[in-house]
DNA sequence: CAGTATCCGATGCGATACTG
DNA sequence: CAGTATCGCATCGGATACTG
């Protein structure tokens, strides 16, 4: 940030320095989410630039919140959270509750991501009211870039969940097909499956079951269960 | 910030838009305090111009986390947190807490600040083990800036506590001489008045009974029961 | 995969002075 | 008291390309 420190002892402005920097926040959200190599917390933060990324990851290694180390398979590099990183998490959290209950539902909805959406959406997809066999999901976005239409989700039962941006070639269970917005919405809690696919915002072909209880295997944001304020 | 929004549509990273700007938590902080209105505002954040400073306020007021409008008496302006601005609050101690606990000590006695300590140590002053008259206690500070070794703090019973920097002419009961850094740390909870007494950096002359009960009338800073840890 | 290197532009923000 | 006005620099960080 812009000319150094507050050059103030309380914690809070201490703290403030070091978490309070831009992009900072978002990071750990998606630590705190599992991601722990370089590649996945791009992934998690997009528009991050991969320099600042790493610009980013050192500083919090010298604060102590991150430690860099080589992973088990492959020794590749991975990050996690110190002990202290970990305390950090309530206050993420409580930055989300926050933002879900008094940021208007609008501003969220003008901020679209479909790689964003999907890759969260992989992470919180929950196989358990799912069939026994492998299922393929296929998702159809209208109105982004041609190569942000199609997206596979593949779920193998008891090896959790791949995302993919080009055809597996497996045959699809359920084709899902939406616009970017509802499709957004629904994840954030803003909307349900059942009124989406009412209204024809969202149009779902294929297996019968998958389908009906989409709302379910569909996970939804952590904070979707906030309820929403008005100023 | 630089360059625009994290496009996100994550609450988390929508708060943290808000939220993590340089000393917006610091003022949010002072705000929770109990300031209202906006020199006060700049006591808490010294370091501030003014020219941020009411710019900050109202990004705050456009958030819907603050509200301005005209005070009681003399119809002065006030700056209120709005309920979305007290459900921050949790955060910004929690902030505090963990600042408290991972932050090591020696960065915070890097950063000493005479007048923001004064004006947190009357804030938190607790009249209540004073005598029942008013009572006068000078503070002396070493190694600091000629103009801000001499303060005042006069505590009349049931009408709070008063903050001078120039001689108010009463009679002191007590005067405490130290050094800055030993004082901070006392308020932080990262020393005590009897050790500092014994050892010889505070020195108290004057009524018996306020000094020997210093360390309780002296209200500490709200994060300095938080235990520290260390990396 | 896991980052670095480089460059440059926008702007955040600090300092100071001034006003109703 | 409660801010505005102005100025200019530093630096933050975005974009892109490149490397081991």
């Amino acid at each position: 940030m812009a000319q150094g420190s507050y050059m103030q002892f309380c914690p809070v402005a201490m703290a403030a320095e070091i978490l309070c920097t831009r992009w900072t926040v978002v990071m750990l959200r998606e630590m705190m989410a599992g991601s722990t190599r370089f590649n996945d917390l791009r992934r998690g933060v997009p528009r991050m630039s991969p320099a600042l990324l790493s610009q980013r990851l050192k500083d919090l290694e010298a604060a102590g919140i991150v430690e860099r180390k080589r992973g088990g398979e492959g020794g590749l590099y991975e990050y996690h959270l110190t002990s202290s990183g970990r305390e950090l998490k309530p206050i993420v959290m409580a930055f989300g509750a926050w933002g879900q209950r008094w940021i208007e539902s609008e501003i969220a909805l003008d901020q679209l991501d479909v790689q964003l959406l999907m890759w969260d959406m992989r992470r919180n997809l929950d196989p358990k009211p799912m069939p026994a066999r492998r299922s393929t999901i296929e998702f159809l976005f209208s109105g982004v870039p041609r190569n942000q239409r199609q997206w596979w989700l593949i779920v193998t039962p008891g090896q959790g969940t791949e995302l993919c941006t080009i055809d597996p070639g497996y045959d699809v269970d359920l084709y899902v097909a939406s616009d970017l917005r509802t499709m957004t919405a629904i994840w954030m809690g803003l909307d349900s499956v059942r009124a989406a696919v009412r209204e024809e915002r969202v149009q779902l072909t294929g297996d019968k079951t998958l389908a009906s209880n989409m709302q379910t295997w569909l996970g939804l944001s952590p904070f979707a269960r906030e309820r929403k304020m008005v100023a």
